[in-house]
DNA sequence: GATGAATGAGGATTCATTCAT
DNA sequence: AATGAATGAATCCTCATTCAT
């Protein structure tokens, strides 16, 4: 067993939850070479062999972890579910919303998915659920170039710098040097509009 | 001994030179936790025991290296030695510039500073040097938006925004998703800018 | 429940069976240690857990394995029924063929018997079984002596000589370095027949 | 390092001699699977991690007792030395007084190599090594049915033979079935001479 | 009775740190 | 001052055994 089974009994399920609950909470306060499995397992409340039999491996467990926010990432933001004929402002601000939203409501998601370097240890199906979620933003960008709406650039640039900045301002609100309050967030959105139209 | 010493005999700086250099290395690429001890000493060419001549532990290590390119980083944006009867478009290009210098000059520092969550085991002095680079960059956004040249919002969150818009964008590049030659960067300075004044 | 119930029910008795099979197999392939419980209750293809409602223990279970198998090599010898008015080369050969036999017929439970040191685990029926077993032989070597036809020497010693002489031959078999042809093993016959001989 | 260094300073020479003792110790009591490396470390009277400072791995190590000791074997042995000139059961007595004094001067190698298992964890070299061992004796055993003094059979199945009868007496030994004194050893060759010849 | 999910003690192995040389 | 061998606590992971279903 590589990635979780899909589909379990509603108590395993449970316990399988708490493994990656707990995962992902320590993973994003200590990161992951610095995070013990036995402590996973304490904080999930379940023995230690447990978690072995819900994961190969410490590192199949972390990409689990990672496919997990990846996905629900993905499912918040719906990107390529845009209706492209609304004007670019408003299709801008569902994105930056949906945004705000996925940080609001999964912030050890958000802060484990964008905090930390995964690189190392990523597999294959992690990679290409990271591709899911970039594709459809890339395509968003791609086409607002084209209706002359974007910033004449190569849209993953784009991207890149606004999703950058997204990430930059709450990394900021994580460490204290910020507080990010509704008027904030609104300037926010409109200097990354800003960035994003020519 | 917390810190290393600053004057050492100039056989010793080489050895200290050479551990720090080693230390950035594999703590780039592989994490702190990630990393090992014996294996800093081996690409540094010294003994184990020699690093802990020059540095308490680990942490003092990982320290040690994080307050030197949290220096170079300063040193080489020297913000408030900045000119500011100059035009801002002209400021902002200087801060650009020496931002993206140093991105290419020292790409595994700046790797090691921003791709990663230092939090958990940096002591008072490399908080304080962070602040030591943070303060003139919140100074001048404070100073522009008085003049009327910043966008009207708060200067640490401007600051946050087009910092991360730049790791971003060196980011993506380094995953592999972009390409960061002399247009796109223009491009990018551009954008920034545009994020930057109102 | 020490060892394993003598009556059951047939279905109860097939799992049983199964148990003790799997085990065998994976006890010489591996090894007593080498062996994982698991590996035996899926290759038995029972519960995890229905093991244990036959035996006590992983230890119980080797035991079983091997009263079973030393009850087996007992039962094909039969050599406490052997006829001694019988000339003693028929005898001899009697007893070669049937250890031949046993080797042949249960090749799991000769080598599991004769290729592994199991004295480290063994109980008492188990030790006394083993006994059940040479007595007889060593009777069997005894009388010959007394009738002038076995070699003037110790009979536990000639029964040793002419078993591990068996037992070195199968195992060069096993180990790839012979192959035991319908010749070669009636030269051994007769190379242990000299041996037992004066 | 996969097999140990075969030149030391003294100091970590005797150290890699204590670590191979007492893994040979317990590995013949308990066999390889038996046997925990902290429990060797003990033995040894060093750290557990030292132990992995001169073998790769628990098999690495367990390869390194096997080399040694066959090694030691061959090399109490000598057959490759043999004066074929001397009269055949002379030659024959030389082999078994060499034999003998090995399973007397280094029972635990003798014990180890001979009642155990090992085919599941050797490497190449350590079947390298037994072939080294084997090939004179056959060798010996070849030159001997051609000069007529050796029974009329296949080299391999004699020396299999002999060896197994070997073994079978020392294992009853073991077991304390069996004393092995001067007048039983000497009733034990001549009986091993008669398996030889004709 | 049968199961197999759950457990945690115990196993192999690593690594931060020490210290004799 | 510099070394790297030595250490054992801590790591990841396994597996004999239990017990709720």
């Amino acid at each position: 067993m590589t990635s979780p089974a899909t589909h379990l009994p509603a108590k395993q399920q449970l316990k399988q939850d708490a493994i990656l609950k707990a995962a992902l909470t320590l993973f994003t306060q200590r990161g992951f070479h610095g995070t013990a499995v036995p402590d996973v397992a304490k904080l999930a409340d379940v023995g230690t062999g447990t978690i072995y039999r819900y994961f190969d491996s410490k590192e199949a467990l972390v990409n689990s972890v990672f496919q997990r926010a990846k996905t629900l990432l993905r499912d918040t933001l719906r990107v390529d579910s845009f209706d492209v004929s609304l004007p670019p402002r408003d299709l801008f601000h569902l994105f930056w919303q949906r945004l705000v939203q996925f940080a609001d409501s999964y912030p050890l998601e958000f802060r484990f998915l964008e905090l930390q370097d995964h690189a190392p240890y990523l597999d294959d199906i992690s990679r290409q659920i990271e591709l899911q979620v970039l594709l459809p933003v890339w395509q968003f960008c791609l086409d607002a170039r084209k209706k002359g709406t974007a910033r004449h650039m190569e849209p993953g640039a784009l991207m890149a710098l606004i999703w950058g900045a997204f990430v930059g301002l709450r990394k900021a609100a994580y460490t204290g040097y910020l507080t990010l309050d509704v008027e904030v967030m609104e300037k926010a959105e409109e200097a990354c509009w800003a960035m994003f139209t020519g």
